[in-house]
RNA sequence: UGGGAUAUAGCCAAGCGGUAAGGCACCAGAUUUUGAUUCUGGCAUUCACUGGUUCGAUCCCAGUUAUCCCAGCCA
């Protein structure tokens, strides 16, 4: 495992050596109301390893003070995302766990005088609030007397009130030019039943004040999270201290990263599944971790990915290519490396036997072979890519077949193009070479050196099988075609689902499933054990587009 | 136009007063039964800009510019 070396963790080892903390405690305190994707991973990667270095401990913490948004499919599927990144938390925790204690401490605020009960209705909060450049201004009922506020409350509590009627509000400064400062809510009441503790609350903490004194009661010591909650620290820091925890965690804040064409918004995956474009969470075009993992990633691949490509305080945004990388990397001796045709063009060896197939032993992965091997089938009829050959070899560099040019067949012959047939349109329907019997894989042929070494399958013994493109296992073997869509950005603010990955993609990066297939052939066999030799049938359907607005409401 | 955060190569990112690590991408060459892999070499006289402090500044200070975040009874 890659040495994990970011700010934060400069931060824990001088917080242990002054002695400001004995033990390292973090957490990861997902909302249960979505599938965790690869910025995910990056905070739990970060909260796990941080912690790892020091020996120290990271909680699971589902952060589920809203009953409205949140659900135990999420909460299931959050815990079996974790154990496939490989991390086994210290205790798993809820922030409903803390709901009694919690609320005893927005008694003592009240007792303090540090909280009030509001009568004020969301539109009226807002105006009272201020703008960016105005301070707010006092709610009327600012001033009500501790014992009021401690009725109300209780009142509050025991489900006097309707949705929306009243909030617990902090009292600290309207004015303040940080407006999470500005009397902020501390409760609110919400009349719906929640996923683990029914219909006992019907005041829910939000998370600004729920979210510290978790932190406290679990005896986090480094609360990381990312950067626009940098804006609510004070407020953390207030909650922390006027609530007189005995515990005092401190936050810290990172940077949220991108990927260059990758939808990372809970809200827009949300769309893209309720409204079909893509199959579900777990559809390989989604950044989501089941996604990924349909998709063909390991999680040694994201944990390199995410420790490599590091930590800062700054929003930034890495190329997809980056990702592929580990990818390939954490593949390169695991995957084994059978050949597939994509876009076929008919061989016929006019030397060999029609009626004649013989099986050659071929290693899975020539890096490993402990991988051992497989057969692979030669005949009289074979297919090639057709990118593989041109009719007159264009310069001394091309490393592939052309007419009157001698190529090696990866794991069988030589094989030499004498003519090439065309159609009535010119077109060229098949190719007609002999092969050379001598130079067999495995004999030890070195009379002559092959203008290069391209791929084949064997055309009679070839399976018909439909790839997804963005997945390297081989899904639907049966299925004639598949949808294949990919998201771009059209610009800054949208997205639209494009038919064509395959074009688009081989034209603007190295396109992962080429490299892996047609080149290279990595990918795992799962579905298909039976032959390795496939013709790869690309399909595109049009889809409708897709276009998301990045303006907020 | 209020407050906060950030600025190091095409993309990430180290560096924290002593003269710019590393990875991705890219380029050139060698090896090669995958134009892959592997290997070798190249890739910031300069750290957003302008001043200042200092023997010395990416690092400290001041100003400027650019980008992001904040006006949910979301998290």
């Amino acid at each position: 495992m890659e040495e994990i070396n970011n700010f934060i963790k400069t931060i824990m080892e001088k917080d242990l050596k002054e002695g400001r903390v004995k033990s390292i405690v973090t957490r990861f305190p997902p909302e249960p109301n979505a599938y965790l994707h690869i910025g995910h991973a990056r905070a739990i990667i970060n909260d796990f390893e941080l912690a790892k270095c020091f020996n120290g401990k990271t909680n699971l913490r589902f952060d589920d003070t809203n009953p409205v948004k949140e659900g135990e499919e999420y909460v299931n599927a959050i815990i079996e995302d974790i154990k496939w990144l490989g991390y086994t938390p210290d205790k798993i925790c809820y922030g409903s766990d803390y709901f009694e204690k919690t609320y005893q401490k927005a008694i003592l605020l009240i007792k303090k005088g540090l909280a009030y009960v509001d009568d004020l209705s969301a539109e009226e909060m807002s105006k009272y609030r201020g703008t960016l450049t105005e301070p707010g201004i006092n709610s009327p009922y600012r001033d009500r007397t501790i014992e009021e506020n401690l009725d109300l409350f209780a009142r509050m509590r025991n489900g006097e009130f309707k949705d929306g009627e009243k909030t617990l509000r902090a009292k600290i400064d309207m004015a303040a030019t940080n407006i999470n400062m500005r009397d902020p809510v501390m409760y609110r009441i919400i009349h719906t039943a929640h996923h683990r503790t029914g219909t006992t609350w019907c005041i829910y903490p939000m998370y600004d004040f729920a979210h510290p004194l978790q932190d406290s009661f679990e005896g986090v010591t480094h609360s990381l999270c990312s950067i626009e909650f940098d804006n609510h620290r004070p407020l953390y820091d207030w909650f922390i201290e006027k609530c007189e925890m005995e515990h005092v965690p401190h936050q810290y804040e990172w940077g949220r990263l991108n990927i260059t064409n990758t939808i990372m918004s809970k809200r827009y995956l949300r769309q893209l599944v309720d409204e079909h474009y893509v199959t579900g969470y777990d559809d390989p075009r989604m950044p989501t971790l089941v996604g990924l993992k349909r998709k063909g990633f390991t999680p040694e691949a994201i944990k390199a990915f995410i420790l490599y490509t590091g930590l800062s305080r700054i929003n930034s945004t890495t190329s997809a290519d980056n990702l592929d990388f580990f990818l390939r990397e954490d593949q390169k001796l695991k995957a084994t490396r059978p050949s597939a045709i994509i876009d076929p063009l008919k061989v016929v060896i006019t030397n060999y036997p029609s009626n004649q197939v013989e099986w050659i032993d071929a290693p899975l992965n020539m890096e490993n072979e402990e991988l051992g091997t497989r057969k692979v089938a030669f005949g009289k009829y074979l297919y090639i890519e057709k990118e593989d050959f041109v009719v007159e070899k264009p310069n001394k560099k091309w490393k592939r077949l052309a007419k009157d040019v001698e190529v090696r067949l990866m794991h069988a012959y030589f094989i030499k193009c004498n003519d090439v047939i065309y159609d009535e349109n010119n077109e060229i329907v098949e190719i007609h070479c002999t092969y050379d019997p001598k130079t067999k894989c495995g004999l030890g042929f070195d009379e002559r050196k092959p203008n290069g070494t391209i791929h084949f399958v064997e055309a009679t013994t070839a399976l018909n099988a439909t790839f997804n493109l963005f997945n390297p296992l081989i899904e639907d073997a049966t299925e004639e075609t598949k949808e294949l869509s990919f998201l771009e950005r059209v610009n800054k603010n949208s997205w639209e689902v494009k038919h064509g990955f395959v074009e688009s993609y081989l034209k603007d990066t190295k396109p992962l499933m080429h490299y892996q297939f047609v080149r290279n052939g990595y990918y795992t066999t799962d579905k298909l054990s039976t032959s390795d030799n496939l013709i790869f049938n690309r399909t595109c359907t049009l889809k409708s587009s897709f276009t998301v607005d990045n303006n907020k409401n």
